[in-house]
RNA sequence: GCCGGGGUGGCGGAACUGGUAGACGCGCCGGAUUCAAAAUCCGGUUGGGGUGACUCAGUGCCGGUUCGAUUCCGGCCCUCGGUACCA
C-alpha cells in the first residue's frame, strides 16, 4: 500500500471505477426494499456553493447508509433550471438564459461528480426542458378542466419607469432596484391554482407526518391558519352591504368602525365626489405587495363619510378607507374594535375614533383597562345589550345564532391560506398553455400541440416580458374556431416544476407524465433540503402529490416521509446567495485538499439541523485527520496486517479496553446515522477510536486482529461521509468487494461487558469525588462506600445527611 | 408586525430521557524532531483565587420548579430563516 495519502488520485480513480461498474443506476426490478433518497435540486446558479456541498453530502451520506443496510436506493439529480436569475444574467451579460442555464449545468454537473455523490445520472433532468413541462402544461390543463384551476385579478409590484412587474425581491425600500422609482401595486388578472380546496386535507395529514420535524409541521399549520369565524354582512344604504369575516364575534358590540381596501367598491363611490379621499386612494397604490412590508408600514385611512349599520343595533358606523386591508384577500374589508384588537386601537386613536369597551375580565383577574392598549384576552361582556354576562365563548354562539336568524351572517371556517397565484410576467418559464379567442374565450391548446414551447429568439431589455413583442409567439388560430386568436403569454411560477420533480425521476417516462415506475419509488424515503423551504416548497409539492394522487397517476397521499431539514451556511452571520455576493466556492478547497476531506469538514462542522457559520479554518484539521487514519492503516499493513483470527477469550484488560471502546463506537455511530442523522458525532466519535487506537501499542497476534477489526469498522463507519479513501482503505485491508457494496458492522455485545464502573459523587448537587464499584454492588452497599469517602467526608462533616439520593450506574448525591 | 429556529471557552461544537458542563476539532502556548523551516509527534489550554492538594463562579438576561437545570416553566434581550413574485 501506499505510503502517503494522495487524494486527488485516489478520488479520480474510485469515481472512474463506480462509473463503470454502474453501482449508482438502480432499478425497479431489485429483490431488497426500495429506498428514495433525494436531496432537493440545485438551481444552476453558477457554481456550487456550500449551501449545495452541505445538502448533497448530506442526502450521500444517508444512501450510502442505507446501501450498507442491503436496501435498493434510489439517489438522482437534476436541475431546477427555470428562474429569474437566467434573465438578471442575460441583462448583464448580454447571454440568452437558455445558454447561460446549460452551461451552468454542465459545470455544476462536473462539479457534483468531483465530489463523489452517488447519483443514478441515467435519471437527470432539467425543468427547462420542453419534454419535462409539457407534462406540467398537459397536468394543468387537466386541473383547468376539473374546475381546480380560475383566473382573477391580483396584486403586483409594478415600476412605473421600467414599466415591468417586479418580483418582492427586486423591490428595495419600496422601490425598484434598477432605476429606484417607488413602487406601485397593480392589479392585474393572473391564473390561480385552489389549493385552499385541498386545505383541510393539507392540514390533517400533517399528523400522520411523523418522519417531519415538528417545528416545520407547527410553521404549515399555522400558515394554514384554520379559523373558525362568522361571516357578516353590514347593511349600507343606497349601496351593496359590506361583507366582513371575524373570529371575535364576541366583540361585535364594540365595533366602532369598519375598514375598506382602497379598491373596495365603498371607497371607489366614495373617491367619486371627494378629491382629498381619490388623493388617498391613489396613494394606497404606492406600496409594495409583501406581507412583511404591509405589516409594519405606517397605518393610515380616510374617513369614506360612508355609513355602514351595525348587524344587530342598526347604528350607523363609519366607514373608514385604510391601507392595510387588501382587496384580493378575504372581502376587502373588516370590522375594526379599537378596545380589543391592539391594531384597531392604535389606528382609532390616531384619528380620535370611538374605543368601546364589551370585553372585560373575569372578576377582576387580571387587569382589563383599555386607555393604553387594546385588551385582547377572552372574558365577559358587558356594554353589549341582550349579551351582557355572557362570556366570549357563550358569546359567540349566541351572537352567530341571532345572525343566522336573522340571515345576516353565518359561522364559517376560514383559512388564512390563499389559493396559489402561478402567473409570471416573465420570459425564462414554462408558458401557461392557453388562448385567447374573442369568440370562444379561454380555450386550452389541445393535448397534440403540447409543450407550448418557449421560443428562443428574444431579447430581454428588462421591461415586459419578451414573449409579449415576440412577432410569432402569441399569434395562434383559435384550436376551437380557427378565427385569429393570441396566447397566453405569461409563464408559470417556477414552484409548479418543482412541486412534481421528485415523481419524475422514477421514470422519466417521454409518453406520460408519470408511471409504474412512480407508483413503485414513491412516496421519497427520505427528503433533505434547505430550512428555508419548510412552507412554500414542501406545502406546493404536498399539494401536488395529492392532486396528482386524484388524477390516478401516484398511490401516495404525502410525497415525503421522512424530512430533514438542512440548517442554512451562513458567511458573516446571514444566508449565503448570490444576490447577498457572500457565497464562498468550494471548487479551491477540493482541488487542494480532495472532495473527502472537503465532505469530511461540512458534516463535522455543525449537525445538519443547525446553521452552519462558514469559516476556512477547521478544513486542514479535517485534512489531518484522514492523514492519520491512512498511516494507521499503512502501518498496520506494513508490519504484517493480522494473520491470526482473534481469541477473545485470552484478552488482556487494555485489550478489552480498546475492544469495548471499540464496539461502543459502534453502537454510538450506528444510532447517530440510523436515528439521529448527527454526523458530527459520528465523526467525533471515529477521532476518538483513532486516538485510542493510536495509544495502543501492543504487538501481540490479539492485538493485531483488534487492529484489523477496528480499522475495518472505522473504515466502514466513514465510507459514508468520505467514500474514496475508505475505498482505497478496504482494498489495503484485504477486502475484494468495493466498500460502497458492504454490510454495516454490528456490534459484539460481549465485548461491552464490564465489571467495574465509575460514579459520581455530589453533595448538594455538586460533584465532590468519584468512586469505582463492581455492577453488582447494591444500592445499601454503594450508599455506605458514599458516605465513607475521604472527599464526601470533608463536605458533610458536621451536617445532618437529611437524603441520599442513588442514580444507578450513574452517581451518588448526597443532601445535607 | 406575525410564524418558526438559535444563543454553551478565543472559534466550530459535545453533553441524546433533569444527573460529571466543555467530548471531538480549530486556534493559541510550551516541548521533541530539524542546520533551519514545513510536516509530524508529545503536553497544556473556561474565568477568578491558591506554590499546591484544592476552591469559588460559570451555558444570552431576570425569576421559578427540583436533592440536582445547558436541559422543564414564566417574562425579556439579541440573532437567523420564512412571510405567498429569490430559489
Amino acid at each position: 500500500m501506499q505510503e502517503n495519502y494522495k487524494p486527488l488520485a485516489i478520488e479520480q480513480e474510485v469515481q472512474a471505477a463506480w462509473e463503470v461498474s454502474g453501482v449508482f443506476n438502480v432499478s425497479e426490478s431489485s429483490t431488497q426494499p426500495k429506498y428514495y433518497c433525494l436531496a432537493m435540486f440545485p438551481y444552476p446558479s453558477g457554481k456550487l456553493h456550500m449551501g449545495h456541498v452541505r445538502n448533497y453530502t448530506i442526502g450521500d451520506v444517508i444512501s450510502r447508509y442505507q446501501r450498507m443496510l442491503g436496501k435498493n436506493v434510489m439517489q438522482p439529480m437534476g436541475w431546477d433550471a427555470f428562474g429569474l436569475p437566467a434573465e438578471n444574467a442575460a441583462m448583464q451579460h448580454g447571454v440568452h438564459p437558455a445558454d447561460w442555464t446549460y452551461s451552468n449545468i454542465d459545470y455544476m454537473r462536473d462539479q457534483l461528480k468531483r465530489l463523489g455523490f452517488g447519483y443514478d445520472w441515467n435519471r437527470e433532468l432539467a425543468t427547462c426542458d420542453p419534454q419535462y413541462y409539457k407534462w406540467e402544461q398537459w397536468f394543468f390543463l387537466k386541473l383547468l378542466n376539473k374546475g381546480l384551476v380560475y383566473k382573477k385579478t391580483a396584486p403586483v409590484n409594478w415600476c412605473p419607469h421600467d414599466k415591468t412587474v417586479l418580483a418582492n425581491e427586486q423591490v428595495i425600500d419600496g422601490c425598484c432596484w434598477r432605476c429606484d422609482t417607488p413602487v406601485e401595486r397593480k392589479e392585474i388578472a393572473q391564473w390561480f391554482l385552489k389549493i385552499t380546496a385541498y386545505a383541510d386535507e393539507l392540514l390533517s395529514s400533517l399528523e400522520a407526518l411523523d418522519g417531519w420535524p415538528e417545528q416545520v409541521k407547527t410553521m404549515q399549520v399555522n400558515w394554514i391558519g384554520r379559523s373558525e369565524g362568522v361571516e357578516m354582512n353590514f347593511p349600507v344604504p343606497d349601496s351593496e352591504p359590506v361583507s366582513i369575516y371575524t373570529t371575535r364575534p364576541d366583540t361585535l358590540m364594540g365595533v366602532t368602525y369598519l375598514a375598506v381596501a382602497a379598491e373596495h367598491p365603498l371607497a371607489l363611490k366614495a373617491a367619486a365626489s371627494n378629491a382629498d379621499i381619490s388623493a388617498f386612494i391613489a396613494d394606497c397604490k404606492m406600496m409594495e405587495t409583501s406581507e412583511a412590508a404591509m405589516e409594519t408600514m405606517e397605518k393610515r385611512g380616510i374617513d369614506s363619510g360612508i355609513k355602514a349599520l351595525h348587524p344587530i343595533t342598526g347604528e350607523p358606523v363609519p366607514v373608514w378607507i385604510a391601507n392595510f386591508v387588501l382587496m384580493g384577500y378575504g372581502t376587502g374589508a373588516v370590522m375594526s374594535v379599537p378596545a380589543h384588537d391592539q391594531r384597531d386601537f392604535e389606528f382609532a386613536l390616531k384619528y380620535g375614533i370611538a374605543i368601546k369597551q364589551v370585553v372585560f375580565a373575569k372578576d377582576g383577574e387580571v387587569a382589563d383597562d383599555c386607555s393604553e392598549q387594546a385588551y385582547t384576552v377572552k372574558g365577559v361582556l358587558k356594554n353589549s345589550g341582550a349579551f351582557d354576562g355572557l362570556t366570549s365563548e357563550q358569546a359567540f354562539a349566541a351572537i352567530s345564532e341571532a345572525l343566522e336568524k336573522e340571515h345576516k351572517g353565518q359561522r364559517k371556517t376560514n383559512f388564512r391560506l390563499r389559493d396559489w397565484g402561478v402567473s409570471r410576467q416573465r420570459y425564462w418559464g414554462a408558458p401557461i398553455p392557453v388562448i385567447y379567442c374573442d369568440d370562444c374565450g379561454t380555450v386550452a391548446v389541445p393535448e397534440q400541440d403540447l409543450p407550448v414551447e418557449l421560443p428562443k429568439d428574444v431579447v430581454l431589455d428588462g421591461s415586459q416580458s419578451p414573449l409579449v413583442g415576440h412577432p410569432t409567439f402569441s399569434h395562434v388560430a383559435c384550436p376551437s374556431c380557427g378565427k385569429d386568436a393570441h396566447r397566453e403569454t405569461d409563464t408559470f411560477d417556477t414552484f409548479m416544476e418543482s412541486s412534481w420533480y421528485f415523481a419524475r425521476f422514477a421514470g422519466n417516462n417521454p409518453d406520460a407524465m408519470l408511471d409504474e415506475s412512480a407508483k413503485y419509488w414513491l412516496p421519497v424515503d427520505h427528503y433533505i433540503g434547505g430550512i428555508e423551504h419548510a412552507i412554500l416548497h414542501l406545502l406546493y409539492a404536498r399539494f401536488y402529490t395529492k392532486l396528482l394522487r386524484d388524477e390516478g397517476l401516484l398511490v401516495c397521499d404525502e410525497p415525503f416521509k421522512k424530512l430533514l431539514t438542512q440548517g442554512m451556511v451562513l458567511k458573516d452571520g446571514s444566508k449565503m446567495s448570490k444576490s447577498k455576493g457572500n457565497t464562498v466556492d468550494p471548487q479551491g478547497l477540493i482541488d487542494q485538499y480532495g472532495a473527502d476531506t472537503v465532505r469530511l469538514f461540512i458534516m463535522f462542522a455543525a449537525p445538519p439541523e443547525q446553521s452552519l457559520e462558514w469559516s476556512d479554518s477547521g478544513v486542514e484539521g479535517a485534512f489531518r485527520f484522514l492523514k492519520r487514519l491512512w498511516k494507521q492503516a499503512y502501518q498496520h499493513s506494513e508490519t504484517g496486517g493480522s494473520t491470526v483470527p482473534l481469541d477473545k477469550q485470552a484478552l488482556t484488560e487494555q485489550q478489552q479496553t480498546v475492544r469495548r471502546a471499540l464496539h461502543l463506537t459502534i453502537q454510538k455511530v450506528t444510532d447517530d446515522f440510523g436515528r439521529r442523522y448527527t454526523f458530527n458525532t459520528v465523526i467525533a466519535s471515529n477521532m476518538e477510536l483513532i486516538n485510542t487506537l493510536a495509544k495502543f501499542v501492543d504487538d501481540s497476534d490479539n492485538a493485531r486482529a483488534i487492529r484489523q477489526e477496528a480499522l475495518e469498522a472505522i473504515v466502514l463507519m466513514l465510507s459514508p461521509i468520505v467514500p474514496h479513501i475508505c475505498h482505497q482503505l478496504w482494498l489495503d485491508l484485504g477486502h475484494q468487494q468495493a466498500v460502497v457494496s458492504a454490510s454495516w458492522p454490528e456490534v459484539d455485545t460481549t465485548a461491552l461487558a464490564q465489571d467495574i464502573l465509575e460514579l459520581v459523587l455530589q453533595v448538594n448537587g455538586k460533584l465532590r469525588s468519584k468512586i469505582k464499584v463492581s455492577v453488582t454492588a447494591t444500592k445499601d452497599e454503594i450508599e455506605v462506600m458514599a458516605l465513607n469517602d475521604e472527599q464526601v467526608k470533608r463536605f458533610i462533616e458536621g451536617k445532618p445527611v437529611r437524603k441520599v439520593i442513588v442514580v444507578p450506574n450513574k452517581l451518588v448525591n448526597i443532601v445535607v
